[in-house]
Parts: structure tokens; C-alpha cells; sequence
DNA sequence: TCTGGGGTCCTAGGACCC
DNA sequence: TCTGGGGTCCTAGGACCC
């Protein structure tokens, strides 16, 4: 009687999932605290700063991608294309009818909208999966069924443009891949509903790109197989996938055919903090790097505290030209809270680099711990400092105290029921 | 015109243990 | 002394996502 599927009672009950999906989030934000851009080409710029041309493109209104302008492209490039509107004013070589405005990007106050929105996503749903700033999957189930999904959808795009003053494209289907191209399907201001039946020929005539994991190396290679579709990509053996690309292969297989069992989940703690910093231009001056990696350090140290996280792997990471990504990591006996010792192994780590040309530094803490955030020095363990520079490996000597000072942590890190979702930056595409 | 920043997961090889 | 196998931890790199 209320349009129920069947498979409710055979053991696998069909999901309804909606994903939500903010249009051009960045450039929004800066609209509805400046309504003088409204309608004017937008492009929001990371590592970009006014008057500057270094930089690339966190997000582009899509008055600015008329002219050609994409995320993650370099501002450099997105100023050929698309001149600043404040520089016509004494360059008469610019037409101010093709040119645009810039700002940069203002995480702060994007994170404030986004806690308006989520807010009310948090109301919609018992069960949210915050994605990203921009992004969440809604498990509603049992409220919502496929007779009412659209009338489910416009609603929550009613409240959230009436209430924030954003809008979002928002998909429903039974599944979270489904869910997820269904809201990009009618971008901007787009609501699609795909209901169980139709997801296969939903999805069929996709580019083989848009299948969830994905990317451009496996996507060049499904086209050099001759899969261009989503569809076609469905009926490929699904042996020849796992040989080519391992357990992945299979897993595009299912999301092509619409199969996709991942539950909605709460994101849980994070895995690893990071930070990192490209240099304006390639640098082998050592005191530079050093310093840049100090302070990439300190922050990284002070976020991991800020959220009660110790961390037993520091390492950093180093790019060299043309785009070489090298990594380097420590682990350390057992966790810690430290600021000093991250930033003495990153620099330790670093000496490897030193004569190299680098364009961009990042260092990280991984294998964290949020069981008992209050004992946080390394007293125990003062064996595992950094200072045996680059001669020590590494050696246990200290790992027998260490096991017996700290009792507590145990379990694995898998933390279920995870507290808020980090959110993870940045929105391109 | 040289690609910004923050994450996750998988794989593969080596060390080491039993 | 030699051979074989299973398992864990660590590091580095790669692909992907937003």
C-alpha cells in the first residue's frame, strides 16, 4: 500500500539514498556575502592571492566556464582565458565584457555555510555521511519510498536555498554510486530520482569515467580494452577487470551494473592529518625548505592535539619536477603527542631531499590513536627520538617499556560510531 | 602552461618471527 | 644443515576522491 518494493522481505531491502550535492560551492559562499557577483563570472582561487597569477582553480561559476575555465586549473592560465574585470579599467587591451572577478578562497566562512547545510541534513535524516564540504550521502530508508522521493528531493532543495540561500543538486536512488551521479546528471539545480529498475539503463550510456573509482589511468585503460560506456563496461568479463586492475576491477564492474552494497555511513575519526605547501616556484635552497617544513610541522602537530589525536608515523612528503611524488615516513614505538619530535623526524626525513629541486613539501602524522588523549609526551620512550638522525633505521630497544608503561590502546583504530566527520577540503571537480 | 591541498585504500617488497 | 610456509609490520608508491 505504500508503494513498497518487493525485496523488502527477502532478506536484502532495497535502500533509498539520496546524495547531495552543493552547486559550485565556493563561488556560492562568496555570492551570498557579495550579491554584487550574482550572475557575474566567478572564479575561486586556492594558493591564490588578489592581484597575484599563481594559484589554480578551486571552483569557477559557470559564467566563468563559458570561457573556458575549469577546476584545477592553473590561475595563470584562467587569466588568458578570462581577465580580471579590475584590470580593464587602465588596460584598454582588456574587454571588460570578457573578463571576470577572482577571490580566494575563505575556508572559514565556507565551513560556516556548510554547518547551516549539514544542520539541516542532520534534520532530514537519522543516517548522513558527510563526504566533504560540499557533499553528503542521506540514508532514508523506511521514510521515503520511490512514490514520494521527488516531492523528498525538492523539499530538501527548497529548504536549503530558502534557508542558507545555496542551492544543491540532489539525486535519489537505491544505491550510494547511483545516488552520486544522479545529483551531477542535471547540474545545476538538479534533482533526479532513479528508481531500482532503472539503474542499469540509467547508467548504461555513461562515459566509463563516470563510474565511481574511476580515475584518468584506469579510464585510458578501459578505452585501449574498447570500453567507452558505463555500459559497456558492465558487460566486460569481469576476470579480464580483476587481472587488469585487481580487487578494483571487480568493483567498478558492480557500480556499473548498479550493484553497490556499501551501507551509508558516518565518516569516523580521521586516518592521518596532513599538510602541505607548494613553493611559487621550484627551490633546492635548504634553509627554505627547512623552514617551510617547520611550519607545515607545527600545524600538523597542533591540529593533531586540537583534536585529541596522538600518532605513531610521521613522515613527510616531497615533489620534485617535473611532478615526481616521493614520500618518507617513521614510525615511532608507540604513539605520541609532540610537536618538537614531528618536526625534528620531518626534517631528519627531509635530508634525503636536500640537494633536490622541490616544488612542493607536505608532512603528516598517520597511524593515530584516539584511546587516551591526556598522557601525551614520550617519556616512556625517549630511545625513539629523532635525534639518531639518519644512521638508525629503526630499533626496538625501546619497545619493551614502552609496551609496559602504556597499557591502554589496544584495539585497531577502527573506531566505529565516529564522532563528526572531518571535512576535507576542497571542491574540484 | 607547468598541477593546490587534504584525505583513503590497495599493492608489493623486505625484515623478521615462528 | 637445508627447505618450506604462514603471518605481521613497515615503507614507498600509485590511484582515486573531493
Amino acid at each position: 500500500m505504500d508503494g513498497r518494493l518487493p525485496g523488502v522481505d527477502d532478506g536484502s531491502p532495497e535502500q533509498v539514498i539520496c546524495h547531495v550535492d552543493m552547486d559550485c560551492f565556493y563561488a556560492a559562499c562568496e555570492r551570498l556575502r557579495e550579491p554584487a557577483l550574482e550572475g557575474e563570472p566567478l572564479v575561486v582561487g586556492m594558493g591564490y592571492e588578489s592581484g597575484e597569477t599563481h594559484g589554480a582553480v578551486a571552483t569557477a561559476s559557470y559564467e566563468a566556464r563559458e570561457f573556458g575555465v575549469e577546476s584545477a586549473m592553473a590561475i595563470s592560465q584562467a587569466l588568458d582565458l578570462l581577465p580580471r574585470k579590475v584590470d580593464a579599467v587602465d588596460d584598454p587591451e582588456i574587454d571588460p565584457e570578457v573578463a571576470g572577478f577572482y577571490r580566494t578562497v575563505d575556508l572559514d566562512y565556507y565551513e560556516s555555510v556548510a554547518s547551516e547545510v549539514k544542520e539541516i541534513l542532520h534534520d532530514t535524516a537519522d543516517t548522513v555521511r558527510e563526504v566533504s564540504i560540499d557533499e553528503a550521502y542521506l540514508d532514508v530508508t523506511g521514510t521515503v519510498d520511490w512514490e514520494s522521493a521527488r516531492e523528498f528531493g525538492q523539499e530538501l532543495k527548497d529548504r536549503i536555498e530558502d534557508e542558507v540561500g545555496v542551492v544543491a543538486s540532489v539525486g535519489v536512488a537505491p544505491t550510494m554510486s547511483a545516488a552520486k551521479i544522479a545529483s551531477d546528471h542535471d547540474k545545476p539545480d538538479g534533482l533526479v530520482v532513479v528508481e531500482p529498475g532503472d539503474v542499469r539503463d540509467f547508467l548504461a550510456a555513461l562515459d566509463v569515467a563516470e563510474v565511481h573509482n574511476v580515475g584518468p589511468v584506469t579510464a585510458r585503460e578501459l578505452r585501449s580494452m574498447g570500453v567507452e560506456t558505463a555500459g559497456d563496461l558492465a558487460d566486460t568479463d569481469p576476470e579480464r577487470l580483476e587481472d587488469r586492475f585487481g580487487e578494483r576491477g571487480r568493483e567498478i564492474w558492480s557500480y556499473a551494473r548498479g550493484e553497490d552494497d556499501r551501507p551509508v555511513e558516518p565518516v569516523g575519526k580521521p586516518k592521518s592529518l596532513s599538510r602541505e605547501s607548494a613553493f611559487t616556484e621550484a627551490t633546492d635552497d635548504g634553509e627554505h625548505k627547512r623552514e617551510r617544513v617547520r611550519a607545515l610541522a607545527g600545524d600538523v602537530a597542533e591540529r593533531a592535539s586540537s583534536k585529541d589525536a596522538l600518532y605513531r608515523t610521521i613522515g613527510i612528503k616531497v615533489v620534485t619536477p617535473p611532478f615526481d611524488v616521493h614520500t618518507r615516513a617513521k614510525s615511532l614505538p608507540g604513539p605520541v603527542e609532540d610537536a618538537d619530535l614531528v618536526e625534528e623526524v620531518a626534517l631528519d626525513l627531509l635530508t634525503e631531499f636536500r640537494d633536490d629541486e622541490v616544488r612542493k613539501v607536505g608532512v603528516r602524522v598517520s597511524n593515530l590513536d584516539f584511546s587516551d588523549a591526556q598522557q601525551a609526551s614520550l617519556d616512556g620512550f625517549e630511545g625513539a627520538s629523532a635525534g639518531d638522525a639518519g644512521a638508525g633505521r629503526r630499533e626496538n630497544h625501546s619497545l619493551g617499556e614502552f609496551e609496559d608503561g602504556r597499557t591502554e590502546r589496544e584495539d585497531t583504530g577502527e573506531e566505529t560510531l565516529g564522532s563528526r566527520g572531518q571535512t576535507s577540503l576542497g571542491e574540484f571537480e
